[in-house]
DNA sequence: GTGAAAGCGCTAACAC
DNA sequence: GTGTTAGCGCTTTCAC
């Protein structure tokens, strides 16, 4: 625990003021006489110096954070985003503080708390918002508190809540890809839709359904376990005259397939996911879906924290792959 | 820009000092009489009071934090890491500041220091290792240096470097994964190694040859992309007598696995990858790999950040799907 | 250009 | 138990 140098220490090895040293050492505007300047370089490396964030951000009053939430980063689809935020936070010079809500809406509320104590520039909401949630007023007051202290709200991939947002297209992806599917002869779509009151899965089911009515909605977790098991159930009761499961994301998609593979029914009905997650393409048969740019997405809610503008739209293309063959 | 209401602020409108709000807002051993305890609670809350947590860390001369440092988050093998820093971190009270080194040394160099800003109580390094960077003796300095200070330094899947480590078996996986396909009577496996340098995929390699001699070696980006391209050059070159492809991770075996289908060889040659990332059971076949707890690797870099104990190894265990039946 | 000194929000002696 | 106060490491007036 021998502790940190600090600016006082380079200061005094250079033989020159706090000030000074301060003013070499970050960007200041104010001009620092070259030998000066280079003395408080000199020591500053000899010494190891690195500045105390902390107390930089104690002193100027804001810290050069970007706070990430995100559901689970284990998922790709929250990892594609995570990339694109880190990628830009990056590029503007700012470190990513990231938590996990593991879907809890009052952990989600605790931790956009705690980040708050970190006084970041931006606060990034990436988890899946649900209907009537009890915390939602508190969540929004929460947020509207940081704002009113100058930092910045964006969420990506959800909506219902005041701040901006990179809007995915849910409503027009799923239009279009019933509409393909409708093209290719499908009409008979089991649906697995996920969480009931998950709203970015509520908008994927009934833009769909606008186009191709359900025959089977099923309700159930958001994850490839939930899916596999709520396909295997499905099999085992009899698969009726369907010809097509549409899954509201990928992952979930790729359980189903994984469940018709256990099954041995392989390519008796057509599947469809949603995002576009990279392993989409290499899952047998190839997977038919949505395309999301996701890591796009995650920059994007950097550039509308950092710049003035309105919340954006992220667009969602029809990608028509071997899991989907026209019948 | 309104500010944040201070300690200072909730003291006053509790009609307290300073030092007793912040020994009832904060974990102190002092007791406070209950009723300035709720006086304090309830300014706090009235007036939407977060701690400051850069202002606590000068203060307390340390920060609860951890800092993370991985590759490419988008990649599940750094996912799965990352979920368990964060879990585990999150058990422990502490955030966690990520960043993504990209694979450059020099920007894992500058990432380092300024993570180290940040006065995290534990640095965990995930990123892998490549042999004779040249700025590994600065990368040591720095850690070095950082643990001199209090600080606590964990690599995770990497050796090499002076510091606590959870490490992979690589060796052991690698030497059973080669004996089981023995067993099942493979004899000429192509092994798609990755990047020449890279310390883990060396180890694979090195380890699984010694029990199965490679027919041809094929060096490439530690990606799915980078495998697919060198998959599809070498089958368009001719696999020869090969009856086996041998991936050093499981993302660059289904990169494999998928030029295989895009060239209609699937099935002809046994894949094998290693890692058992999620996607490893979905795809088609189901891959046979060598499994690596990563979510566990990541919990237990921080229990051994946050534990006196010395370096962990995390067992890696043969697993057969269907991609290497026997022959 | 440079330096002295007053904060930033909080903690932790220390005295009462 | 409670309050005063001296820091923590840094930035930034404000004088010189």
């Amino acid at each position: 625990m021998a502790g940190n140098p600090t600016l006082y220490d380079v200061a005094r090895e250079a033989g020159v003021s706090l000030a000074t040293a301060s003013r070499t050492l970050n960007g200041s505007t104010r001009v620092v006489k070259d030998e000066y300047r280079e003395r408080v370089l000199a020591a500053a490396q000899r010494l190891g110096y690195t500045p105390n964030l902390s107390a930089q951000a104690v002193a100027r009053g804001d810290s050069s954070t970007v706070a990430l939430l995100v559901s689970d980063i284990a998922d790709p689809y929250f990892s594609g985003i995570a990339a694109g935020v880190i990628r830009a936070a990056d590029a503007a010079g700012l470190a990513v503080t990231m938590a996990v809500t593991e879907r809890d809406p009052q952990r989600e509320l605790d931790l956009v708390r705690m980040l708050r104590g970190q006084r970041p520039r931006v606060i990034v909401l990436a988890g899946s918002r649900t209907v009537d949630e009890s915390s939602r007023e508190t969540l929004v007051a929460e947020l509207s508190a940081f704002e009113a202290t100058g930092g910045r709200v964006v969420l990506v991939g959800q909506h219902g809540l005041p701040f901006p947002t990179v809007q995915i297209d849910n409503l027009g992806g799923a239009h279009a890809l019933a509409e393909s599917l409708a093209g290719l002869g499908y009409h008979e779509p089991i649906i697995l839709a996920g969480p009931e009151q998950l709203v970015i899965a509520q908008e994927r089911l009934r833009a769909f359904t606008e186009r191709m009515p359900a025959a089977r909605v099923i309700h159930g977790a958001f994850t490839r376990d939930g899916a596999h098991a709520a396909m295997l159930t499905t099999i085992d009761e009899g698969l009726g005259g369907a010809d097509l499961v549409f899954a509201v994301n990928d992952v979930m998609a790729i359980g189903a397939l994984s469940a018709l593979r256990d099954r041995g029914l392989e390519g008796s009905v057509g599947v469809a996911g949603f995002d576009d997650i990279p392993m989409a393409q290499d899952v047998t048969p190839a997977l038919t879906t949505v395309r999301v740019d996701l890591e796009g997405a995650g920059e994007a809610s950097l550039a509308l924290a950092l710049g003035d503008s309105r919340s954006t739209t992220i667009a969602a293309t029809v990608v028509i792959r071997d899991s989907t063959p026209a019948r």
